[in-house]
DNA sequence: ATTAGATATAATCGCTGTCAACATTGCCTC
DNA sequence: GAGGCAATGTTGACAGCGATTATATCTAAT
């Protein structure tokens, strides 16, 4: 994966970028709780104290791996922002989210749990999500110009509106899937959930079926 | 609070619950991941395996102290149930998880977090999910039944919508409100975003503040 | 007096975070 | 090209905390 594994020299000369990545190996393998630096520097081969050259500590490891976390994320949505109608976009959005939600569980648990919080200590991870924010904002803005949303509020209420049902959907189906009972499909009650929710926020919310399906498979090849 | 702080004799007694109560005081105070049943043994004044006793571990302790918090989350969605127009009924609800989420925040995060999963390990729990399930389909089935929400698909489904929404609500606020930025009024936005969502699955989403205001203070007496 | 339940003691093990002292390397400067 | 410096990594050790287990001891109830 990365180019030098069998580096025998001094020097790892990669240190850093390999922590990270057989970092989130062990963040999909095992979860956040088991995560532990000096696994990762056994593993690497590496002495214990080597991680500390490059991470001030333990969450400034995860902080870094959130982050990261966020860059796939934005991809991962992306498609929806080519979507010319606002309320589709949004829901292609929410889409978007709860895959990312479903097929990356650790890390989004680490991106939106309350690990590494408050984010004061974390600038870089702050200002992603608040990157985020915008890309929604900038959708109800266009669902209001285009008249497609209901002006139920300014558009940062109604974003955080948005974002609320879409990450309620998400993590409703991560934290409490089983709770809901195995024998439903929850993938598919996500999705209805999602379209009954921005179907509410429209100015005609006649049918939730109305918004068409998402492009299959929905997000792009990034794995 | 409970009855023999001060028991000098060699059994404690009361230890499970005093453990529980402290246990409880921690986890407000400090939050999950700093709760240390060492600590909490030896503030009580016992031996560090003690509490071995009567928690199998560590895990089985904060599943008991949850399922506890379940009891009184309840309690405080209570007076939702005796109003009788059903998306009031959902909107009170709402608005008492949130102000739950706000004022228990732990034991909020304790409860529907990641931190307890999965809950097969957990069947205590598990049902006190499962009963706050079945109060929302209550809800849900009467405005069906009215005519006051629109028949979007069946009861469990729309059940699992509007959880989806108020969960979203409330876990935006605690994970998210330094994101969202600090000058907002964060109760007061949430309390928008929950009155969007629920007139959006309603028959007449005409207009969100057409659902009249919560009885202030919402929430019962109990702390 | 016996016994079962509750507590204590001691020990194991792992993890984080620091520290000091030392080794290797690459790069920059002269 | 030589020297020096800064970054990186090693070694070893330590303090501190935590979870958990095995074994011994106490005590209250029967």
């Amino acid at each position: 994966m990365t180019m030098n594994t069998t580096n025998t020299s001094y020097h790892h000369g990669n240190l850093r970028q390999e922590l990270m990545d057989l970092a989130e190996q062990h963040l999909i393998n095992e979860g956040i709780g088991e995560l532990s630096l000096r696994a990762l520097a056994r593993e690497i081969g590496v002495s214990q104290t080597a991680p500390y050259r490059h991470f001030k500590d333990k969450n400034a490891l995860l902080a870094a791996l959130a982050t990261e976390g966020f860059r796939r994320f934005f991809e991962f949505c992306v498609p929806s922002e080519s979507e010319p109608r606002a309320d589709i976009s949004l829901l292609y959005f929410g889409l978007g989210y709860v895959q990312f939600a479903k097929t990356h569980t650790e890390m989004f648990h680490l991106m939106f749990g309350p690990v590494l919080q408050p984010r004061n200590d974390y600038p870089e991870l702050f200002a992603a999500g608040r990157e985020a924010i915008y890309k929604v904002r900038a959708g109800v803005e266009r669902g209001y110009k285009t008249g497609v949303l209901r002006e139920l509020d300014d558009v940062a209420s109604m974003a955080h509106t948005v974002w609320a049902a879409v990450h309620g959907v998400a993590t409703l189906m991560l934290d409490h899937g089983d709770t809901y009972g195995y024998h439903r499909d929850l993938d598919l009650q996500a999705e209805k959930s999602l379209r009954m929710m921005i179907a509410g926020l429209c100015t005609d919310p006649s049918d939730i079926s109305r918004l068409p399906s998402a492009p299959t498979p929905y997000p792009p090849e990034n794995n």
